[in-house]
DNA sequence: CAAGATTGACTCGTCAATCTTT
DNA sequence: AAAGATTGACGAGTCAATCTTG
């Protein structure tokens, strides 16, 4: 069939990722589930997210953060609005959109949800050597940048990352995407560490 | 996310593995889509995939492998035969289960498939040197076991790795799960060699 | 009865059409 | 007009009920 030299070793780690990522998934979706029951989904937990971190909202820009279309992150938007976990009235800029923003309720499951996934991932990855991680982020950016290049693709809005938010991403900086969390993310939220690098071009708060 | 030292390099971490396997799929859905137009979605490859590889076909199998209800996956295998890629009959051992099998038509499309998404790979991951790529499996790998292992989940089959079955898995042998390709590979499947190449989707949401 | 598969009622996604604001 | 959001029709998912075979 194949006749890649190192074809098996591909195709395993392609599995491996593969494992990971649904493993983390899980994982994840179990603290969710420990925290409300059935209350929220994942995907409404990452609008929460999103919600929390940026002040980017938009029915449009919330479809491209969960990868649906607008019809449906419209629908989303509504149904957390009906369990009491949003705020949406209308933008003062720009009546056309929308400007969202957590409720008491919100802001509380939330918090309690950051607290559980915590936990969690420490216990898994506590006694794991940083610089393993480092090294392995570096990889798979490389990969996921030489994978991305191929999409023509031009400027878009990523949102690739799903609700791990970085500043320093290669996607970003050697693919020319346009970051969300970048443009749009919120004043008080943390800025990285990253070997003295400062780069404070962000923390501005944006100008829509 | 959390306060732990290095607490931002686990968060890069996470993303940049988010990004990997988003980006991966991407490509590969890219490739399906240029064969086959919109003919057929992603999830229904996987299943032509499966049909191929195994003979361990029941709808609570296919159910399994593509993470929906066996409801789902009823009508899942249902649109292909009607599209005439996949032949459904009775088993012969046991009357209620189905027997599947390619017809002409889907053994031919996923031949296609699987030369572009061969080609497609090789492009991105040609020059990469396998003792890095088999270094992140088994470290990916040794983390998988970590996270899963906290969910007691007592000797379920195993679907995780999605069609990137491999001979060797750390959680069929660590996390005692059984895995359902090396339950049910076909006689003619290579084994500790090349099979293809593969695809994967992100997982969708979990059995209950 | 238990296991496998299917069907009906309902939820949430997509696309296309529509309405409002710029 | 163009952009943002919402709504209707419909595809594909879930659970619960049902039918057939072991």
């Amino acid at each position: 069939m194949q006749s890649v030299p190192g074809g098996q070793v591909l195709n395993n780690f392609l599995g491996s990722a593969q494992i990971f990522t649904s493993a983390v998934d899980d994982l994840m979706t179990q603290q969710l589930r420990a925290i409300t029951g059935d209350e929220v989904t994942y995907s409404q937990l990452k609008l929460l997210k999103m919600v929390s971190l940026t002040d980017g909202y938009s029915v449009s820009n919330v479809a491209q953060f969960l990868g649906v279309s607008t019809a449906a992150a419209s629908r989303a938007v509504d149904r957390l609005v009906r369990r009491g976990l949003v705020n949406r009235v209308e933008a003062e800029e720009d009546r056309r959109a929308v400007a969202l923003s957590l409720t008491d309720k919100g802001t509380e499951l939330l918090a309690r949800y950051d607290a559980a996934a915590g936990e969690a991932l420490n216990q898994v990855f506590g006694d794991l050597a940083t610089e393993q991680l480092r090294g392995m982020s570096d990889l798979l950016d490389r990969l996921s940048v030489s994978i991305v290049q191929r999409e023509e693709a031009g400027a878009q809005v990523c949102f690739r990352c799903g609700i791990h938010f970085r500043d320093r991403c290669l996607l970003r900086r050697q693919a020319s995407r346009t970051c969300f969390f970048h443009l749009h993310r919120k004043a008080e939220t943390p800025d990285a560490e990253e070997h003295g690098n400062g780069l404070h071009e962000g923390r501005k708060r944006k100008a829509k």
